[in-house]
DNA sequence: GAAGTATATAAACATTCATTTATATATTGA
DNA sequence: TCAATATATAAATGAATGTTTATATACTTC
């Protein structure tokens, strides 16, 4: 049996690592300012009017998503922009929609 | 205002589904059974073993994954195996981690 | 059918979390 | 300094979550 398929680059540490970025990845609403963010840096404004959220909502989640580094922040007057720190996590999420979709699918099949 | 931005595959029930699978990730235990079952299909018990938990803890656990359809199941004899229902399932898990360390590497670097 | 093993379920608990409402801080312009 | 705007923070609340302890269910063997 083969027991050795992976040399396993993923320790405990990484599980950790992963687990925690996942759980930033869990909300609707965090998603969507990712998915916002993909066309560049907005201002907190910019995203309650774009999500329809409100404000505090959104700063809360905006502090979610700083506190697990995926997102920069640079004032400029009155207006405080992100950005993605990292655009791949938008790959990810796309991959997440994919199987998550396919798996929906296999199982609506019976 | 344009209101039509991206042909966006990722649809807002996109969203949810990846953000439904992204909480199912979000456990560092949960994760250490994803990654054991990579190894081919496994009985409860061989997983409380090699991953020392409580019984009913990884009962809860495989259920939680069941849930988001990560999992499939089969029964043989006293015996219950769980297997992944995607190994596509691991790459996300690696693609998260990734992320999270080069995420991390980045911001240490200050 | 009783005993033993494998697994699931229930109850209880402390913690975390998403959201709302209210208020505070910071910046700009008059 | 005052008013207005942009954003953050605090408090409160209800719901969800991970874990433990205890118990139930299912299967096998005697």
């Amino acid at each position: 049996m083969s027991d050795d398929q992976a040399p396993s680059l993923l320790t405990d540490d990484h599980l950790q690592r992963a687990a925690f970025l996942a759980k930033s990845l869990s909300d609707t609403n965090r998603l969507r300012i990712l998915l916002f963010l993909g066309s560049g840096r907005k201002s907190v404004s910019a995203i309650v009017e774009k999500l329809d959220l409100s404000q505090p909502l959104v700063s809360h989640h905006l502090k979610e998503l700083k506190r697990s580094l995926l997102l920069k922040v640079e004032r400029e007057g009155p207006f405080i922009y992100y950005e993605l720190a990292d655009a791949r996590i938008l790959d990810v999420v796309q991959a997440l929609s994919l199987v998550a979709t396919d798996l929906l699918a296999k199982r609506t099949t019976f």
